[in-house]
RNA sequence: GUGAGCGUAGCCGAGAGGUUAAGGCACCUGGUUGUGGCCCAGGAGAUCGUGGGUUCGAUCCCCACCGCUCACCCCA
């Protein structure tokens, strides 16, 4: 039997309402912060994503979903959606809009990955990015975003981790230090931290060992190695930070796994979802513009997991909005009558009316049983009676009261009570 | 890629080495020859994940594979 690909999965119609709650306030919120939708394509050329996620992390290393198409050209499924749209706004000429340009999406996102609670190989993100401006308050905005995000989902409990992650200059500085802290503990340092220390030395202050907890403990921060310009810019956003009175948790110990990331970076944690608690994470990348071949552009995004969205409200009890059913379902019975109904439905619907039609003929028991469990308010009931005079019996499923409606006034009727 | 746990109908879930593999939910039919939700009766639905082995016999024992779940890694 076939079975959904290994971390894929259905997006049944009972868990539909979260997914409709969340995307209707994320579309809110961006037309709130002047956020402008794109679209970009879910598959790009491999190099793109060579060059903005960086050789060495591990998306790029292991996750990709890369393939030759037809022609021979390298493929990669999205692994994110930064790298994207940057170069849609190189591509477009975007400098020559009105700066920072700000726009979001939404959509799935592939990773090869071992799926386990909140992380799968076909995820959706809600990515949000403003390209062309360095304000400190823009790293703000973009964080406020988020913010009001899970606010208004009505979320609670959440950690704001920030750190700066500092730039080209005062970076390698940093990493000098930090290498020569970690010298003498070499020894004492778990296998993969010695690796980190070779190919990406930020990361062994992510190490989650036991073994590694006391000396990452006293490592050096890398806000104390800040050159002015990133120093300058973290207090300020600090700042913007207090003056809204946001709670944040300055984390000196994270770092992201993307490449591209200068100054700013941040993620939201929640609890009650599994391991996999990030609920969201950005930050600044100043210089991926320029790395994929635009004019030096600064930028500040973010992307937050739709899935783990949705984990978080049924773990929080939050309820989605829903549809709910039609008003109507029209029960028959007899040929002449089912013509009457089939009529009667499509007469409903083209006045905007909800209404469903049952089929196959069955018993009126059967259609009052199928009424009931679709959840809808009246059943229209046709049969040979009211067929002879004209009539619609219209049952109200609440209270079971019946009363017979020409079938002229109907529509009327009916407009009267659910429009 | 590594580790652990688990795989019995759409879902949940009992079960013993040996005649027809419980039960509940959901579904269908009937009890009301035109009427739901409760109740009653009945029905349909399972090659007991797959393959091999042990055995007179395996769904239950052994092995392999596949799949699912959680965790590591890493991230949304």
């Amino acid at each position: 039997m076939y079975q959904a690909p290994r971390g894929t999965q259905d997006i049944l119609p009972a868990d539909q309402p979260y997914w409709r709650t969340i995307l209707q306030t994320v579309e809110r919120l961006a037309q709130t912060y002047g956020y402008a939708r794109i679209d970009t394509p879910i598959f790009e050329d491999t190099s793109l994503f060579e060059r903005g996620v960086g050789g060495g992390t591990d998306i790029v290393d292991k996750e990709m979903y890369s393939f030759e198409d037809k022609g021979g050209t390298p493929i990669t499924l999205r692994p994110e959606f930064t790298a994207g749209v940057m170069r849609a706004y190189i591509e477009h000429g975007m400098r020559t809009w009105p700066q920072p340009v700000k726009l979001y999406s939404t959509g799935p996102i592939f990773r090869y990955e071992r799926p386990q609670a909140g992380r799968f190989r076909q995820h959706h993100q809600f990515n949000v990015e403003a390209i062309g401006a360095q304000d400190p308050a823009l790293d703000l905005e973009i964080m406020s975003v988020a913010w009001q995000l899970y606010t208004e989902l009505g979320f609670g409990g959440l950690s704001f981790q920030l750190n700066s992650t500092g730039c080209p200059q005062c970076r390698p500085a940093y990493l000098h230090a930090l290498k020569a802290y970690y010298q003498p503990h070499e020894s004492a340092v778990c296998d993969d931290c010695r690796r980190r220390l070779q190919r990406n030395p930020l990361r062994v202050l992510d190490c989650k060992k036991e073994s590694c907890q006391a000396i990452i403990a006293g490592s050096p921060h890398i806000i104390d190695y800040l050159c002015a310009e990133c120093a300058e810019h973290f207090s300020r956003l600090r700042h913007y930070l207090d003056l809204l009175g946001r709670p944040y948790e300055l984390n000196h110990r994270l770092v992201r796994g993307l490449d591209y990331y200068t100054k700013t970076v941040f993620e939201v944690w929640a609890s009650g979802i599994g391991a996999q608690n990030a609920l969201c994470g950005g930050g600044r990348y100043d210089g991926l513009v320029e790395e994929l071949g635009g004019p030096p552009t600064p930028g500040v995004g973010f992307a937050s997991g739709l899935e783990r969205i949705v984990l978080l409200m049924k773990a929080q009890d939050i309820e989605p909005e829903s549809l709910g059913p039609a008003p109507f379902l029209l029960a028959y019975q007899g040929a002449e009558a089912k013509d009457s109904a089939v009529r009667l439905v499509n007469e409903l619907r083209a006045g905007g009316m909800g209404a469903i039609l049952t089929f196959g003929d069955r018993s009126m028991k059967a259609q009052l049983r199928q009424a009931n469990r679709s959840g809808v308010r009246f059943v229209l009931i046709i049969g040979p009676d009211e067929l002879a005079e004209a009539q619609i019996t219209v049952r109200d499923m609440a209270g079971g009261a019946q009363q017979r409606i020409a079938r002229a006034d109907f529509f009327a009727w009916a407009k009267e009570r659910v429009l």
